[in-house]
DNA sequence: CCAGCAAATGGGAGCGCTCCCAACTTTCGA
DNA sequence: TCGAAAGTTGGGAGCGCTCCCATTTGCTGG
C-alpha cells in the first residue's frame, strides 16, 4: 500500500519519470508537487495522475540540496543525568512541538546534549545547516549550549528564558505568578512560617520562583528570613535533604514551598521521616502539577503550568521565526494556575 | 566558536574550496573527510589544515543526495492519547536510543503518530527515503502503522513483538518471566484469590504477562478463574475501573497483579475507597517499575524492566541491521526482576 | 488579421557531494 | 635497468530537485 514496484531504494521514480509520464517538462511536474502557481488544469490532472501511478515521492535530500532548507528543526534537550526519564515535562513540551510540527512539512530531530563530546557533535551539527531552526528547553543561565546555538545564528526559540534580557525568542510560564500565588495560597491557610525550596539559582525560572516567594510574604507583611530558604537541583533527592536542612534550621516551620514536584516530593519523604504530619504540620505546595503529583500521599497541591502549550507555542513562534527571519524576537508567557489538592 | 565568517548559509565553504585552498583534487578532500585510505600524509595534513582553516563542515544534503543514505533514524511512537507524557516507559527509551544513537553519525528524527492524518504523512516520509531506519514502540497485534513500516522494506527494529512469530527485529522484555514472578511473589505470601489486570488484549506484552499469570497460579496448584481476571488499557483510569469490577465480582480477593504501574496506581486507588487496606487486605504488584511506584502509598511492588536498556539495544540491532541488510532478522529478550516494596 | 501581452511550459544550470576510473608516481623484483 | 604492481591523485559524471529564463501558446484589442 505504500511502496510500489520494489520496494528497493533504486527504482524508486523521479521527478523526470514522472514528467516523461505526463508528457510534461519537469518544471511543470514541480510546480505542480510544490502546488506553485501558472499550471493548467489540464497539465495539472496529468501530473497528478502520474504521480499517483508511480507513486512518486519527492527525494528530500534533492531538495534540502536545490533549496537550501532542510525541512526539519531540532529540539535540543540538555539533560543532566535522568531529568529526561524522571520529569514528564519534557514528555509535554515533545507531545506540544510534535503536534504542532504535524501541521507542517517539517521533521523534528530530538537531540539530547548532556556530555561535552555530544555537544561538539552537536556544534558541527548545526553548522552542517542540517536544520531550519532550534528549539531548546531548560537552559541555564551561561549554558554553553545555548551560546553554541545563538552564534549559529539560525532562528531558534527557547523554552524558558536564560535572563531577564534574553536575546533570543522564548515562550516561558509565568512563573513570578505561579510562585505568588502558591505561597499567597499557603499565607491564607494561617501560615507564617513559609519555607522554600528553590531550584538550580543559575536557571532564571528558580530566581523568579524564589522572587515569587518573597513578594507573595512580603505583601502579608511576613519576614523573608533566610533559614527558610534552601536550595535544590530540581531533583528528588535535592528536594529531601533541603527540607532535612531546612528542618533542622527551623524546626518550627508550617509550609515549604518547592520550586518543583519533584523535590516537592522529596521534600515530603523528608517530613514523614521526621514525623511531621501533611498538611497538619507542614503544608506542602510543588511547581509544575506533573502525573506525580496526584500520586503522593497525600496529594500534591501544585502550580500547573501548561507545558504542553508550551511546546505547541514553542514550534508556533520558532515557524514565525523560520518564515520571517531577521524579525525582532519574541516572547510569549503562558499563565499557572494553583491546583489545590491535600498538601496544602 | 562555531561559525565563522559571515555566519548566513550561503557563504558556508564547500568541498571545493577546501580542495583549492589545499592545493589538491575534490577526491582527495572527500577521503580525508570520510577517512578513507589511500591518501598520502603530505596530502592529508595539508586537507585537514585548510578544513580547520574554513570551518569547512560536510553539506549533508548534498552528501545523502549522492550516497542515497539519509543519516538518520526514525524513532516511531504511535502514542494514543497522553501515554507519553503519563508513561516514563516512553522517555527512558528515548533516552537510551539517542545515547547509543550519539555514538554515531546517525540522527534520531521523533515521529508521533497519533491521528490518521499523522499516519498518512509517515507513509510519505518513509517512502521519501529520508531514514535509513525505523525502530517503532509500543506496537499492537495489528498495528497499522507497523505494518505500513514493515511494507517499506526498511531496516526496522521494534520495541516488544506483535506476536510470536514476528518477521521483524525486536527487544522485548521479559515479560513471562516478569509476569510469574510477580504472582509467585504474591502466592509466596500466602495470597491465594489472586486477581489480575491485564493490559490491552491486542499487545503481545498484554497477553504474555497473563500467561505468566496463568501458569505460576497453575504451578502452585491455584485455579485460574476468570472473575479473577479484569482487563484495562495501561492507564490509570482503566486500572481503576478494572480494579472496581474484580471487587464486584469476587469481593474476598487477597491480592493483584497488574500489568502496568499506571493501572496498579488506579487500582490501588480503587482499593482505598473501598475500604480495602494495601497490602493486608489486597497485596498489588504493578509491571514496569516507572518512577511513579515510588511514590504510591503504600510504595508499589513492581517488575522491573530495564526500559533505557531496551533503547540502547533497540539502537543496537537497528544499527546492525543498517549495516548488513537483509541478514536474518534477529531479536533481544531484556530480564526483568521484582521489586519489592510496601504493597506486596 | 496581426501586433502585443499574459499565461504556460520546457529544460539548462546548478546545489555540494560521492563514486569511480583514467592517469600519473613511486616502488620493487627480476 | 626495465616492466609491472601498488600507491596516489584529479576530476568527470551523476544523485534528484529547484530556479529561472527563453520559448511557445493563447488571447485580446485595434
Amino acid at each position: 500500500m505504500s511502496s510500489r514496484s520494489a520496494g528497493r531504494g533504486e527504482g524508486r521514480p523521479t521527478l523526470e519519470a514522472v514528467a516523461a509520464l505526463a508528457g510534461v517538462g519537469r518544471g511543470t511536474v514541480s510546480r505542480v508537487v510544490n502546488g506553485a502557481a501558472g499550471v493548467s488544469p489540464r497539465a495539472r490532472t496529468a501530473v497528478e495522475q502520474a504521480i499517483a501511478e508511480l507513486g512518486y515521492v519527492p527525494n528530500r535530500a534533492a531538495r534540502s540540496l536545490a533549496t537550501s532548507r532542510a525541512d526539519a528543526v531540532a529540539l535540543i534537550i540538555p539533560e543532566t543525568e535522568t531529568r529526561l526519564a524522571s520529569e514528564p515535562f519534557f514528555a509535554s513540551i515533545i507531545r506540544g512541538v510534535a503536534s504542532e510540527l504535524s501541521e507542517t512539512e517539517l521533521q523534528l530531530l530530538l537531540i539530547l546534549v548532556s556530555t561535552e563530546r555530544e555537544r561538539r557533535r552537536l556544534a558541527g551539527f548545526l553548522d552542517g545547516r542540517r536544520v531550519d531552526g532550534v528549539l531548546m528547553v531548560s537552559v541555564h543561565a551561561d549554558d554553553p549550549v545555548a551560546e553554541l546555538v545563538e552564534s549559529t545564528g539560525l532562528p531558534t526559540v527557547l523554552g524558558g528564558r536564560r535572563s531577564e534580557l534574553e536575546p533570543l525568542s522564548y515562550v516561558n510560564s509565568d512563573n513570578l505568578g505561579g510562585a505568588w500565588s502558591a505561597v499567597r495560597h499557603l499565607l491564607g491557610l494561617g501560615r507564617r512560617r513559609v519555607a522554600t525550596i528553590t531550584g538550580p539559582l543559575d536557571m532564571e525560572a528558580s530566581c523568579v520562583r524564589l522572587e515569587g516567594y518573597r513578594r507573595a510574604l512580603e505583601e502579608a507583611g511576613v519576614a523573608v528570613e533566610s533559614p527558610l530558604i534552601a536550595h535544590g537541583d530540581f531533583s528528588e533527592e535535592s528536594g529531601e535533604e533541603a527540607m532535612a536542612e531546612l528542618l533542622g534550621r527551623e524546626p518550627a516551620l508550617d509550609a515549604v514551598f518547592c520550586a518543583s514536584d519533584l523535590m516537592a516530593a522529596g521534600a515530603m519523604r523528608a517530613l514523614r521521616r521526621a514525623g511531621r504530619r501533611i498538611p497538619t504540620d507542614v503544608a506542602v505546595v510543588g511547581f509544575d502539577d506533573s502525573p506525580l503529583a496526584r500520586h503522593t500521599e497525600p496529594t500534591m497541591t501544585t502550580v500547573r503550568q501548561p507545558s504542553e502549550e508550551m511546546g505547541r507555542a514553542m514550534a508556533r513562534l520558532l515557524l514565525e521565526e523560520i518564515a520571517a527571519p531577521g524579525r525582532s524576537h519574541r516572547q510569549i508567557i503562558l499563565s499557572t494556575d494553583l491546583v489545590v489538592r491535600e498538601s496544602a
